[in-house]
DNA sequence: CTTATCTTGGATTGGTCGTTCCAAGATAAG
DNA sequence: CTTATCTTGGAACGACCAATCCAAGATAAG
């Protein structure tokens, strides 16, 4: 008896997320969501409910589809140490340039815009799922013996989730990625075995 | 025979400062700086101009007011890492505990808040002076043999400059303060100079 | 005191916000 | 086809937004 769904509801999230990646949350209205999609208020509110669910929807759809897909990348890297060069290349790379060049990451966005909210789960789980990846790949480089001697791997995987989210905040604003790869390159050389035999090609 | 201002504008500005730096400039209505500062809308708008104006302005004088003097001791301080390693301590206490706890910083803030607009010129500026900051202080580590060999100590600014902008983000959400500082600390052993015969307490 | 000029408070502007409501359209089981 | 139930579009809601306007109050030079 019911009638279906007349549009497909991932693909409206997509763009919605889109909206509030670029824009934030508060800058985008429901007239801005209403015209990108080509739904109407009515289906919109009855298939997620409100704009802040909308949001949190969003928030989830990027973790999953954004975020995971980079952490699992870093944590099955069995490379070490250049698997995290790598990842911070992508990274950059991502934030500086392409389609969504400048609008850093819609997770780190949410710290300041949404602060004590429910959102904090999604954005602990995001902290925590890169601190694990980094985690990981610090642990094959001290497999390999990569790692300067005596390092903290905890505090180490904390150092480079703190730098992530300096990329992603400073990429934002226009930062050159020159900058923004000096710099990482000079914590991963800091963080590695005094380079005797080995490349430095980081 | 013209008429003098009833109010003290920088008291004025004092308020709306921390008003926009809890709340986030979007977040903040007229209404709620009219209630915070006791001033009608009239007297607002003929001191400051728009909210625009206002915002800036406000960002202006964080920008004097609370992050200059902080670059300012860490450039001047000459006890090398040490100091870097207490302008860190600073940071973290001041980002996650009293009156201002879990605010961040009002120019991290204005990364997310207010992409490509006319406060580009102002959170350049933040960046370059904090940066300069470390430079100096990492000039003073180098002449006394505390930095690693081969340090780059530009790349060693930028990454200590990332640092500082992840745990402005991070402590917006409730980051736990030792994690941050386990995040510093094993950054700042990794760029010092084998521990040989210096003390480890950084 | 007069008077020109500024400041101030409060009402008000047009616009946009997120959300709700309702009638019309679409759907598929019976 | 009938009919119950969902979806859909569009109008409408009150609340709030930033900003303006104007009359009343304050001020200080002449």
């Amino acid at each position: 008896m019911p009638d279906v769904k007349h549009f497909d509801a991932d693909e409206t999230l997509a763009a919605v997320e889109l909206l509030f990646w670029r824009q934030g949350v508060t800058a985008t209205g429901i007239q801005d969501i209403v015209s990108a999609t080509r739904l109407s208020r009515s289906s919109l509110y009855n298939a997620f409910g409100s704009k802040e669910e909308l949001y949190t929807a969003a928030l989830e759809r990027y973790l999953d589809r954004r975020s995971r897909p980079m952490f699992d990348r870093l944590a099955s890297d069995d490379r070490g140490l250049p698997a995290i060069a790598d990842f911070f290349d992508r990274l950059i790379r991502l934030r500086c340039s392409g389609r969504h060049a400048q609008w850093g990451c819609l997770i780190s966005n949410a710290h300041t815009e949404r602060p004590a909210d429910s959102t904090r789960l999604l954005l602990d789980q995001h902290h925590a799922g890169l601190r694990a990846a980094f985690t990981a790949a610090l642990e094959v480089a001290q497999g390999k013996g990569e790692l300067r001697h005596g390092l903290d791997q905890a505090g180490a995987a904390e150092t480079l989730t703190l730098l992530a989210y300096g990329v992603n905040l400073r990429s934002r604003s226009g930062a050159r990625p020159e900058d923004l790869k000096a710099g990482i390159g000079t914590c991963l050389q800091a963080l590695a075995a005094p380079s005797g035999r080995r490349k430095s090609t980081l």
